[in-house]
RNA sequence: GUGGCUGUAGCUCAGGGGUAGAGCCCCGGUUUGUGGUACCGGUUGUCGCGGGUUCAAAUCCCGUCAGCCACCCCA
């Protein structure tokens, strides 16, 4: 018997209505950058492993697509794109005004476990700003996810954006006389709070001589412990996107290079892993790259966001139509007559070198089944060439009325018809 | 790495010792030149794999593998 293959662990196959979901999300990702000035970018997938062990230390070697090269090099597929993009940035620092408003779509790989909203290959859009440290770029990268999820035809009531500030917890920690490495511990107990049994939690907090009424007092305190939310308050406030955002110290995310604002965007409803994340940076790219270039940036999976669409009915529905609307042909090209195949691909080919998007039957067919696969690919006019040819019928799907044209004016009258 | 659940048609699943099933999808047809419905017909299975119990196992038992979900981790 014939051995049969499957995809590796946490890879997937992307059927054309699979693709369809992907193209549709790569291009609200495209248009919204775009709509605020990004330019687009990219890098290798293949990268020296040294770029993320100096980022994310040792331990991250578990988690990538790692291996020796034929010229022994130690390589690892990208599990993200920060380092390649601080790179990049420092290599060409001068080439570029700032700030640069930079964004990317690429596929990303992490050996992990498979599991909902997560595989071992995905792909990811990364939007940065680098070479300004205002509060201003923050805001300004945090309404532009709040006009990604508006554009994939969420609301208020969908989603959420939280709002945090990782120096604060810095200060705290640093006023409650904490060393550099227990606060990193601290800074992971905080993120897992809302998770954690309160009995775990007050005893991991003692072993740092902290107690949880100190935390929750701390966090009581909202903005006020920060700088800088305020200030990316205010200016989400003046653009009317208030409403979408809330303050939540508990978000610190994960590993340590985030450097004041933090965000993340959730589902309100679903309970589902982050859908996007992000923060300021303005140590990475001189770590990296030796320049000094404050940044700011987030990044937006395809996993989990697809995962939210496919279950938020209006979503859902929004996606459908802007994948139809992409893909359904203009004609169906209907052979009535087998002695009129040569004609009828003559007229095809007019059409299309007029850019009209045609299908036409590959082998005989009756016509019935011809008219019944136009009708399920959903497009909009057929065409009939049959025995009467130079004579044509077009008949518009939709509401089934037909008229007869002449093979001279088949353009003209398609155009038309196309058109009303 | 740890735990829970599930493996039967391409897909969703029923059947719980005695001839392998349904719905959907796909293909064909309903007098061979006109479409969403309806009707008729058809293809596809080592019942995940290996062993055990039994006259007889998809079914019960043991093992194993795979998938999903959760934990860990999350750049």
């Amino acid at each position: 018997m014939a051995e049969s293959f499957k995809t590796l662990p946490g890879f997937r196959d992307f059927y054309p209505e699979d693709c369809a979901h992907r193209n549709y999300l790569f291009s609200v990702w495209r248009r919204v950058a775009a709509r605020y000035g990004f330019k687009e970018y990219d890098g290798p997938v293949l990268e020296p492993t040294e770029l993320y062990k100096k980022k994310s230390g040792n331990e991250i070697v578990n988690q990538l697509f790692c291996f020796d090269d034929k010229g022994d090099r130690a390589v690892s597929m990208r599990p993200e794109l920060t380092p390649t993009l601080a790179r990049m940035a420092a290599a060409r620092q001068r080439d570029y005004r700032k700030p640069m408003r930079w964004f990317s779509i690429g596929q990303f790989f992490r050996y992990e476990r498979h599991q909902k909203g997560r595989g071992r290959e995905f792909y990811q859009f990364n939007c940065d700003t680098l070479g300004e440290d205002s509060s201003q770029a923050d805001a300004e990268l945090i309404s532009l996810s709040i006009d990604l999820m508006r554009e994939l035809g969420f609301t208020k009531d969908d989603f959420q954006i939280g709002l945090s500030d990782r120096n604060a917890w810095v200060h705290f920690a640093a006023e409650s006389g904490l060393t550099e490495e227990q606060t990193l511990n601290f800074l992971q107990i905080i993120d897992k709070m809302g998770r954690t049994p309160a009995e775990k939690l007050e005893s991991s907090l003692a072993e740092l001589n902290l107690t949880k009424d100190r935390v929750d007092a701390f966090i009581a305190k909202g903005a006020t412990v920060s700088e800088r939310i305020p200030q990316v308050l205010q200016s989400l406030e003046a653009r009317g996107l208030s409403e979408f955002v809330k303050v939540n110290l508990n978000i610190v995310r994960g590993l340590a290079y985030y450097t004041s604002t933090v965000f993340e965007i959730f589902d309100v409803s679903k309970g589902m892993r982050a859908i996007a994340g992000g923060g300021r940076y303005n140590q990475l790219v001189k770590l990296i790259g030796n320049a000094d270039m404050p940044a700011f940036g987030f990044a937006m999976g395809d996993m989990v966001i697809l995962d939210l669409i496919k279950e938020t009915p209006h979503a859902n529905q929004k996606m459908l139509e802007a994948i139809h609307d992409q893909e359904a042909a203009d004609i169906a090209f209907i052979l009535a007559d087998d002695d009129r195949y040569d004609d009828l691909l003559a007229c095809t080919q007019e059409a299309r070198n007029a850019g009209f998007s045609c299908v036409t039957p590959l082998a005989a067919q009756k016509v019935g089944k011809q008219f019944q696969a136009a009708e399920q690919a959903g497009t909009r006019l057929a065409v009939v060439i049959g025995s009467e040819y130079p004579e044509i019928q077009i008949k518009s799907l939709k509401d089934r009325s037909a008229i007869t044209t002449q093979k001279e004016s088949l353009l003209a009258t398609i155009s038309k018809t196309l058109d009303s």
